[in-house]
DNA sequence: AATCAGGAAACAC
DNA sequence: GTGTTTCCTGATT
């Protein structure tokens, strides 16, 4: 697992994280209309069903368990090294060297605001999403799971929620869902990646997690095309020569 | 039936 | 003002 090497083409910026560990939309809803509490409701769903697809992702590609308390500190070092290449940290995995998947979780904040200061509480709460056994409530009653993990600090589904709700612009979404085909290959990917050109393969999806990003509910294909349509005469984005259904091609490729 | 093209207006920041 | 989001009419695949 070598730096720079792997599936894990990382997001763009990460900027400071100050702790804010619970998205607003995931908090306990107060007065909503039904529709309101239906979409939320469906959104916390979706957006969990992110989370759990990044955790096992990890767990496929790491070869490690989901339950953190079982690794080995080779294992802690790998998911260090996974961690810093989600989030484009700086070698961070050298400050927690020989602690042992059980010595990791043992720790508190401060603890890790101690081994590293700059990215201790983040760490912390990362880790906080494998070690709340979030994952085993899924895989053992997948009906009853919506609201089982709002007590846990996550920040885990990094494209589609964004670090800290930042503003974010709908080709650099569309980007980053194409940086990580490990993840989202099955519902967008490049046709040619030097040309920019790339299909959607599952319009409804793509939709989905953009406005799960963005906080809109209803988002669907046919708004978040019009959305692309409005980048051809900003040369953003155009259709390829030949044009084909749900194909498009980035004007600026790199 | 789904996708594509834009105009127009509302909306968020 | 910008960047969508929402809605819509009409054409194309």
């Amino acid at each position: 697992l070598g730096p720079k090497s792997g599936p894990w083409n990382h997001l763009s910026g990460l900027q400071s994280f100050p702790g804010e560990h619970l998205f607003p939309y995931l908090s306990p809803p107060t007065a909503l209309d039904q529709s309101e509490a239906d979409g939320l409701e469906q959104m916390q769903t979706m957006v969990l069903g992110e989370v759990l697809k990044d955790v096992d992702t990890a767990c496929k590609l790491l070869n490690i368990s989901p339950d953190p308390l079982g690794w080995s500190s080779l294992q802690v070092q790998k998911w260090l090294l996974w961690t810093e290449h989600m989030y484009c940290l700086p070698r961070v995995s050298m400050l927690f060297q020989g602690l042992s998947g059980q010595d990791l979780c043992s720790l508190s904040e401060a603890q890790f605001r101690q081994h590293s200061a700059q990215f201790g509480d983040m760490l912390y709460a990362h880790l906080d999403v494998w070690r709340s056994g979030t994952w085993k409530k899924y895989i053992t009653s997948p009906s009853t799971h919506t609201y089982c993990s709002f007590s846990v600090p996550s920040f885990f589904a990094d494209v589609v929620c964004g670090y800290h709700n930042q503003p974010i612009h709908l080709w650099q979404f569309l980007r980053e869902l194409l940086l990580r085909p490990h993840n989202y290959s099955h519902c967008i990917r490049w046709l040619n990646k030097e040309m920019g050109i790339f299909k959607i393969e599952d319009s409804a999806h793509v939709a989905r997690l953009w406005g799960m990003r963005k906080n809109r509910p209803a988002m669907n294909y046919d708004k978040l095309s019009r959305s692309i349509r409005q980048y051809y005469k900003k040369g953003i984005i155009r259709k390829p020569e030949e044009s084909r259904r749900l194909v498009y091609q980035f004007m600026h490729p790199i």
